[in-house]
RNA sequence: GGGCGGGUAGCUCAGUGGGGAGAGCAUCGGCCUUACAAGCCGGGGGUCGCAGGUUCAACUCCUGUCCCGCCCA
């Protein structure tokens, strides 16, 4: 027998390795069954398991375990992303607290060292993922830096290149002084900062006032080359083209007119950076302005600084306002409150920079992914996020990809030392296709992570070879992510999807939310509010954590998580575990039997029936990836009607002696366990797989069972009105008895009068009233005298009246007939007003206004019952 | 400034073709009824942000407005 409560712990373990073992998870390449396609969002090689990892993997473990039960062939592709930036970062950390510097050992030394790191500690989100009971392919994992991927990412940089959509070129790009690297646009986070403007006047060369610029970086002006203003401007007409002299060091400026300057910010000129601005940059170029860098790479001020020379930016500016105001320069300082670009890896300050990079042209492959969703060859899910890819798409500018670190896909790109020739190629090349020299150096710089990551659908799937895998498995069937990388990764992906494959890499990208605390605010480690997903597991299971996480996963809404919930759903676990403990504790002696015999008793004809809404309801609630519907669908079946009606029903059949009677129950009641067990699978794999191999009937794993599917022959709507009635009036004297404080044990007598399609039913099924309810005895009448003394209830067109003779509370009675009355009398009213309306009789369809007039019916004659019994009391009450 | 999302029970949220407002948790009352006290039975609780409009009928569609969050500039 089961014990009396669920023990996760060594099941979970036990299980997975089962699985694992017996190759449940693998895909093959050659079957003919549907397949059915997933590749997973690689985690970072450096990371842990964060909620965000667990929600998303819980969603695509979903999927694929329905998936694979409804019999498709099912690939779900893991592996690990190499995280450039971020791995250095750990690596060089590692290093720091030997005492040692990448520089010291060297380009070659520290790659093998961060591939050691990798050995030893790249595993453990892998580890972290089968906790989660992810049913990867772990015999397809890859790595994104592996032989096979590297390969695929030089092929697509050589022929980017030879396309001409790959270029080197001097522009301003986002560069981070702390991870001393350039950044995608992308890479840089905007926050909200409390800042200061600056007012600076620039004097005119004849010792006159000249004009003031205002500035929040002030530190800059040592790169000035220009002052700009606008060239409708009437009050600066009379400057362009003259010159000003930048304070400090007397550098004689050219003003020019451009369109760009606001003339209501500020003061309406504006002093141009064109090495440390993208826009002064473009206004430099318009005006040949020279741009002059301030700045090394580690953000200290260079020689071009003159006297601020080795400061760094934030000294340089204490400096500079400091000599600004001795100079008499400085006019005004403001509070003001701007937006400043800060490094995604090290929130370190970004410093816009003049450099030399590589970048992608991507305009031409943005407007075929755009075509692609438009044309619905991808649907993006929930629909709201496809105007953000579209207006991302819309708005991209070139992408750069070139990245000044040691651990990541190095270019493949070699120059010639001599002529100075830029050779591309998938290996070194022998010699200078110009000069012939041999004397080639291969570029230093790797490529942005996400260049690797964009090709990860068909790169893992071992593209360029045509492999089985890409003919079976591409386009995958759908991408599963949040929307934080959308742009970074998605967009991406369909570039370079359907730039080299020729098709989209896949058919459905479902966006899921975030996963929040209690209070609404991002996890982060700064904040203190993360909540570990091991730990949660540890404590509550892994099972409960998915299913909550599954209950909360609706369409465009973040989940705010707390362990309250969860410890909610465990004991959701608990119901089915005791549920299961009931069923196979009353199974002993139970057949084998290869079909269901036809339902005769209510319970099971009404079970069987509900079974079949609810398995197309779940079925239909995932196809469309409304995972919390689906969730709560299951839930509200198994606890409220599975459970709390259907067992309860059956009890006296498996407690009896009649054994046919309790064979056939038996059968009806495995039916029910099973089907629960492999709806629930999907969501909550472990306890399922732990319960189902404790069925007896079952062969194998469950999830290789088959996903229950709905029979319409077996919907049996009389079944699910007959059993309406009797939950009716169970229910009705439930509520009397906990109403009059009727101690549980006792029982009690009912009398039932009302027309007789509903007094056969209550006559035919009244053994499981009076089993629910506690009755002693029940009678039925079509009509006749009301029993004098009792409590009484209407349900539907049924009377009914439990006698208390010598126990009422005629108090407590009329109080609760009142109470019902005053709550019938607006809804019949409503009712009344609206049949009364012609407009409404004329123009709303035949349909509803029938609907309505039954209904008024319904609650008149209910109200007039109600009535009645509450004038009867009265008399009663009054005549002693 | 532009775009998107949200405002429904004390809390967290469903409500996916306009036609009787739902769940979980919390709360109140009663129960150790032989699967489960991590449980069972019953109850209370909402002018669906606000104001207009369309409609016979609006939580649902439209317009405006306020508040909150996110993204982009």
């Amino acid at each position: 027998m089961l014990p009396k409560a669920y023990e996760p712990a060594e099941v979970e373990e036990k299980w997975y390795r089962f699985w694992e073992e017996q190759g449940l998870f693998r895909a093959e390449e050659t079957s003919d069954a549907p397949a059915y396609s997933i590749v997973i969002p690689p985690p970072n090689v450096t990371g842990d398991l964060h909620m965000g990892h667990a929600l998303n993997n819980t969603l695509q473990d979903i999927l694929c375990r329905y998936r694979r039960m409804r019999g498709d062939n099912v690939l779900w592709m893991p592996g690990t992303d190499h995280a450039g930036i971020a791995t250095q970062n750990v690596v060089e950390r590692q290093l720091a607290e030997e005492g040692l510097d990448r520089h010291e050992i060297g380009r070659e030394k520290f790659i093998e060292r961060v591939w050691e790191w990798r050995e030893l500690y790249g595993g453990k989100i892998i580890n972290q993922l089968k906790r989660l009971g992810a049913s990867c392919d772990w015999s397809r994992e890859r790595f994104t830096m592996d032989e096979g991927l590297s390969k695929a990412v030089r092929l697509v940089f050589v022929s980017l290149y030879h396309e001409g959509l790959i270029y080197r070129g001097q522009r301003i790009i986002n560069w981070c002084p702390r991870c001393i690297t350039a950044l995608a646009n992308l890479e840089v986070e905007a926050e909200e900062r409390a800042g200061r403007l600056y007012h600076i006047r620039y004097p005119s060369p004849d010792g006159s006032d000249g004009l003031v610029v205002v500035t929040t970086r002030p530190e800059t002006m040592l790169g000035d080359t220009g002052v700009a203003v606008h060239p409708q401007d009437k009050r600066y007409r009379e400057f362009v083209g003259k010159t000003l002299i930048l304070p400090l060091l007397n550098r004689e400026l050219p003003v020019v007119a451009d369109e760009y300057v606001e003339m209501d910010f500020g003061s309406g000129t504006l002093k141009v950076t064109p090495a440390h601005d993208p826009y002064d940059f473009e206004i430099g170029q318009r005006h040949g302005l020279p741009a002059l860098r301030v700045m090394d790479d580690q953000g200290v001020m260079n020689e071009e600084a003159g006297p601020y020379e080795g400061l760094n930016r934030d000294d340089c500016r204490e400096k500079i306002v400091a000599d600004l105001k001795e100079g008499g320069f400085l006019l005004k300082i403001e509070d003001y409150q701007h937006r400043v670009g800060h490094c995604y890896r090290c929130k370190t300050i970004i410093e816009p920079t003049l450099s030399e990079q590589w970048f992608v042209a991507v305009k031409q492959m943005a407007e075929v992914s755009m075509a692609a969703v438009r044309e619905g060859k991808t649907r993006i899910i929930p629909e709201m996020w496809e105007k953000n890819y579209f207006d991302w798409l819309e708005n991209i500018e070139d992408w750069c990809i070139s990245r000044q670190i040691w651990w990541g896909h190095r270019i493949p790109a070699w120059y010639c030392e001599d002529c100075g020739e830029v050779l591309v190629a998938m290996e070194k090349p022998q010699q200078c296709s110009r000069c012939n020299s041999d004397n080639l150096v291969q570029e230093s710089d790797v490529l942005d992570t996400w260049f690797s990551s964009a090709l990860w659908p068909f790169s893992t799937m071992g593209w360029p070879d045509k492999t089985p895998e890409l003919k079976k498995f591409y386009p995958t069937s759908a991408l599963v992510t949040g929307f934080d990388i959308l742009f970074f990764w998605v967009a991406r992906m369909m570039m370079m999807g359907l730039h080299f494959m020729k098709d989209v890499p896949f058919r459905d990208v479902y966006i899921h939310a975030l996963v929040r605390d209690a209070e609404g605010m991002k996890m982060s480690k700064s904040k203190g509010n993360v909540i570990d997903p091991l730990v949660i597991m540890d404590r509550y299971g892994t099972d409960a954590f998915r299913f909550t996480l599954a209950a909360f996963a609706a369409q465009g809404r973040d989940i705010r998580l707390s362990e309250e919930r969860i410890e909610g759903y465990r004991h959701f676990v608990n119901k089915i575990w005791n549920a299961s403990r009931f069923t196979l504790m009353n199974l002993e002696g139970v057949k084998a039997v290869g079909v269901l015999p036809k339902p005769k008793r209510l319970a099971d004809r009404w079970v069987l029936s509900r079974l079949q809404e609810i398995f197309r309801k779940v079925s239909e609630a995932l196809d469309s990836y409304y995972f919390n519907e689906a969730a709560s669908v299951a839930y509200q079946f198994t606890w409220h009607e599975f459970c709390d009606w259907y067992l309860e029903m059956i009890k006296p059949v498996l407690y009896g002696d009649n054994q046919k009677e309790r064979e056939e129950t038996q059968q009806f009641l495995l039916y029910g366990l099973s089907s629960i067990l492999r709806l629930l699978h999907p969501f909550m794999p472990y306890v399922t797989e732990e319960l189902w191999d404790h069925l007896p009937n079952t062969e194998g794993s469950i999830m290789v069972a088959d996903f229950p599917k709905s029979e319409e022959s077996l919907v049996d709507l009389q079944a699910e009105e007959q059993m309406g009635v009797v939950m009716d009036v169970t229910t009705a004297i439930r509520n009397i008895r906990g109403e009059m404080n009727i101690a549980p044990a006792a029982q009690v007598d009912a009398v039932i009068f009302g027309p007789d399609n509903l007094t056969d039913v209550v006559e035919m099924h009244g053994h499981y009233i009076e089993d629910l309810a506690r009755l002693s005895n029940l009678e039925m009448h079509r009509d006749g005298k009301r029993p004098r003394v009792a409590a009484s209830a209407v349900v539907r067109e049924l009377e009914l009246f439990v006698p208390l003779e010598g126990v009422l509370d005629f108090e407590e009675e009329s109080h609760r007939l009142q109470k019902e009355i005053s709550k019938l009398e607006p809804e019949l009213a409503r009712s009344r007003k609206k049949l009364a309306n012609k407009e409404f009789l004329n123009r709303a369809p035949e349909g509803v206004v029938t609907k309505e007039r039954d209904k008024f019916e319904r609650l008149g004659d209910k109200l007039n019952k109600l009535q009645r019994q509450f004038e009867r009391l009265r008399k009663i009450s009054k005549g002693g």
